[in-house]
DNA sequence: TTGAAAGCGGTACCAA
DNA sequence: TTGGTACCGCTTTCAA
């Protein structure tokens, strides 16, 4: 299968080792090698040989060779769990989008690159690559990959807290202040039936939203209405505002879309509805979409911090790499609720009572 | 700076190697070896014995020196070279995250990982790494991060056309075909004043796209109207399309928006400049946004097909990785045109020629 | 059928 | 100040 590696490969020009810009030089390999790396005590002279000597040679040193030495590689690999199904990319969320190009930047500051790897891949893929460390992007629970990493004893991240195994390292949102802390507002701007779009997949995250969610309407006397897409995508979230916003009866009167979609549409959606945001109906998107700020009115959102659990991931990380460690530690980190005009009461001459409320009421003769 | 490699570093467990496991199955480093690969030929207890060693010692080959022997390690280093300034990331665009997304995909289905490096490195940030080939996504005139691939020698693919320097490789879309393709699509649908909208930096696509639109509106008789962007990101968009709209006179009868932003924002913005889609106003915009699809009425799209882009150029660096020829390539790929409604001259009862192209004289006095 | 030994390309120790 | 040499961990050739 692997050919033997007949110097230099097939066609190509024999590529320039250390022996043969000590050869040129007229020096050792040990001599090149510390001039080179500007290590070690020496003439200037000679040293100045050894660089003229490489330059002319256009000599570039095997970086393989020297991670063999050097015992790591600084790389890690970094895996997507959910989302396999999807054709499009991995990446086209901006959650995903921002934490896998905050995780880079953040392993790169500490030396480290990261391996992109396909999703949801096995053993196989990764065994040939020589991982300092993984990082599973939203994991699935019990997810396989962790399994695998775990097993292979690869330290590992993930951005869901996962239980103590030795090795794995975690940061996750305090979901449940996160939902407190949306609906706490949204009942502070007047509203008292606020309705949940969650996404249909099955992870820790959304299970804890639930959770907090119903415990919250528990605690307010305020009937749960839940929703959750009937699939991933702008179209599902889209679909289930839709269906929500129709249903007979007394509407919401605030939503709180959990799913990930394109604040533009969601707000679109319910003005099509023939509700007036804030007016009628207070809207809160969990996004990371730069463009819920750009719209009319801009969409209040609530950010899950995407780049901070890069930061504080690959700080833990770091850590336990560095310590060698295979103490499980983790972290929880806040989420930050990015509070715009749709889900601020319109104080009219009447102040905040005079808000419409009623609108709910008008809507049901609608469909 | 490197600490000596003491093996298995500061406080982790010694690492299991090949001669540990020779030793525990009291076989020697070859017979280990052959056997685990399943290579060479020995009796099957042998085998068994070596295998059963290895599992029971937790054995897992040491990468990096298989590498070594191998003489390459089936890395390809991935750099974006616009956008060096966005805090956000460099994938919050969905043409990147699309590209990015798909050279993963197809990279890895030849055996290739991709190492994702910060925006616009330099050669230090790369050089510890046994980089096989390098991506430059998006790079600008003259960028000197080919400069620097081309410098070290390492095979480069770039989804711009650039000069033909040996082992560089890249693919580039049609962009003459395409501005032809949506101009000749508008004016087919009764549009008479086409207005583009385009980013504000220099790269070859925006150039060419430039002096494809000058060159159509030369052939047509029609007065080329132009806007650059102020800025990246979305905010910047929709003031030009604002500003475009905005005008005193007869406003433009169909827009072809260039710079990527997110199509419903753009369609809110033409709604808010009080004009209809498509009666008073049709639009197209160069996008690989999800959400153009979604919003009401849905919005013609362009596709740069990144991952047709990403497919093809893989596929050109791996021909040159295989053959070792340092032969510079290259390929054009079509956009494809995504027709909806937003582009579709509204057929009323009166036919095509009664669609109100009327409105832009009634929005003189708006501002 | 099995194993000793020679590399792959550098780096680091220690002796000269 | 400089250079010989062992070694990182694995694969492969070749001899036993």
């Amino acid at each position: 299968m692997t050919d033997t590696p007949r110097r230099g490969g097939p066609a190509a020009a024999l590529r320039i080792r250390l022996v043969d810009v000590a050869r040129e030089a007229g020096l050792s390999k040990t001599t090149v090698s510390a001039a080179l790396n500007g290590t070690g005590r020496m003439s200037d002279a000679v040293r100045e040989r050894a660089r003229e000597a490489a330059r002319r040679l256009g000599y570039r040193p095997n970086a393989t060779a020297r991670l063999l030495r050097a015992g790591h590689a600084r790389l890690i690999g970094y895996v997507v769990g959910e989302f396999a199904n999807e054709p499009g990319s991995y990446m086209s969320s901006p959650y995903f989008a921002q934490l896998t190009s905050a995780t880079a930047t953040a392993a790169l500051r500490h030396g480290y690159a990261l391996v992109l790897l396909p999703a949801r891949c096995g053993p196989e893929e990764w065994a040939d690559l020589p991982l300092d460390a993984a990082i599973v992007a939203d994991p699935l629970d019990d997810d396989p990959l962790v399994e695998d990493f775990v097993a292979a004893g690869i330290p590992l991240f993930t951005d869901r807290s996962v239980e103590g195994r030795p090795g794995t390292h975690w940061v996750d949102v305090d979901a449940d202040a996160a939902v407190r802390e949306v609906l706490d507002h949204l009942r502070e701007q007047g509203a008292r039936r606020p309705a949940v779009v969650l996404p249909g997949t099955v992870t820790r995250f959304h299970r804890a939203v639930t959770d907090s969610y119903r415990r919250w309407c528990g605690g307010h006397g305020t009937p749960p209405r839940l929703v959750h897409t009937g699939g991933p995508g702008d179209g599902a979230v889209v679909a289930a505002v839709e269906d929500l916003l129709a249903g007979p009866g007394t509407g919401p009167d605030a939503l709180f879309v959990l799913a990930e979609a394109s604040p533009p549409l969601v707000l679109d959606a319910v003005h099509r509805a023939g509700l007036r945001v804030p007016e009628d109906l207070l809207l809160v998107c969990a996004s990371e979409d730069a463009s819920a700020a750009h719209t009319h009115p801009p969409v209040t959102t609530l950010s899950l911090r995407p780049a901070l659990i890069a930061e504080k991931g690959i700080e833990l990380l770091m850590a336990a790499l560095e310590s060698g460690s295979r103490e499980p530690t983790g972290a929880v980190v806040p989420t930050r609720l990015e509070l715009r005009a749709s889900s601020l009461a319109a104080r009219g001459p009447g102040g905040p009572a005079a808000r419409g409320r009623a609108a709910g009421g008008d809507r049901a003769g609608r469909a």
